[in-house]
DNA sequence: AATGAAATCGACCAGCA
DNA sequence: TGCTGGTCGATTTCATT
């Protein structure tokens, strides 16, 4: 054991490029990673490996568009508890639980929960209102309607030149 | 063409299946998604091809954890923009395009924009709201911290019964 | 940490129900 | 259209440096 943080793996700038490729797309082969980042098969499979076995990445998934599937309606809830009991994490994972419910956040401030949900129809909408406000220790909701969504999944590519460099020197270099 | 819907593909409870594994984990042999379906590895592999012909596998992602990275502060921010113009889209892109922002809804409501953000520090987190109320449009934002997340990223998995019933049992049947 | 060879797995094709 | 079985190419693994 060594000084170096549990928490942040030792990475460097060819791990920060791998991450960046298998993360927009883990669908390429290995020789187009390989011959991007100047390695060879083997390296770039080498260091994936090295990468799962850190928990840098966490897994390899296929991504579903949620408007093939129908749910073209997102919906934006705050949630209020009835008192701050030490229950956070239980209410968490009911809410979680909840069939159409995608992102919780536990937050600090007037409202307790943000609660973001995809559903086909308002139907669908208000039954799942429904159902946040049955979860023991839920008082009260607000729901917004989404209009538009812009997201940026990818973690590695989204990283401000600040957290780029605490990456890449760790604090006790 | 027929009078099936645009949006929602033709599905059967095989493919709902298939894509619940594979969202869950693609990292699985072939082999044992078969077994676990009842399908040899061609008629899987056939029906992912189609899957991904039509829209509904957007892509084969790696998940890669933030707090790996260091990404350990989360925060929700809303943003309000100075008058309803037209820019809205505009706008949400440009909030989307800032490091850090991972997740940018458009609502209606009070509120116009809920922006998801990770960083690694309190100091990133400062700039990131320097840089979004540095955004053409932008008024006023009010930022909550994240204390604990719950995440259910899987969509196939994580529909109601009426939202399964309405997938395969299209209304123009 | 990276390499090259051997075993394994996935992609594709022609044909069939 | 949905599937089968086989072939080829790609990937994973491992011994070696």
């Amino acid at each position: 054991m060594n000084g170096s943080q549990d928490a942040t793996a030792a990475l460097d700038e060819t791990d920060l490029a791998l991450l960046e490729q298998v993360e927009a797309d883990f669908d390429v082969s290995l020789e187009t990673i390989a011959d991007e980042l100047g390695l060879s098969k083997s390296a770039v499979h080498y260091r994936l490996n090295k990468l799962e076995a850190n928990g840098v990445i966490r897994g390899v998934t296929a991504d579903v568009d949620p408007l093939a599937l129908g749910l073209e309606l997102t919906a934006v809830t705050d949630v209020m508890v009835t008192h701050e009991t030490g229950y956070s994490e239980a209410i968490g994972e009911s809410l979680v639980a909840l069939d159409g419910v995608e992102h919780v956040y536990y937050t600090m401030g007037d409202v307790d929960f943000v609660v973001v949900s995809r559903v086909q129809s308002r139907d669908q909408l208000n039954d799942l209102i429904d159902r946040i406000v049955a979860v023991e220790g839920v008082n009260e909701t607000a729901s917004k309607f989404v209009l538009d969504e812009f997201d940026d999944h990818a973690v590695s590519s989204n990283l401000t030149p600040a957290a780029r460099n605490a990456i890449l020197e760790p604090a006790d270099r």
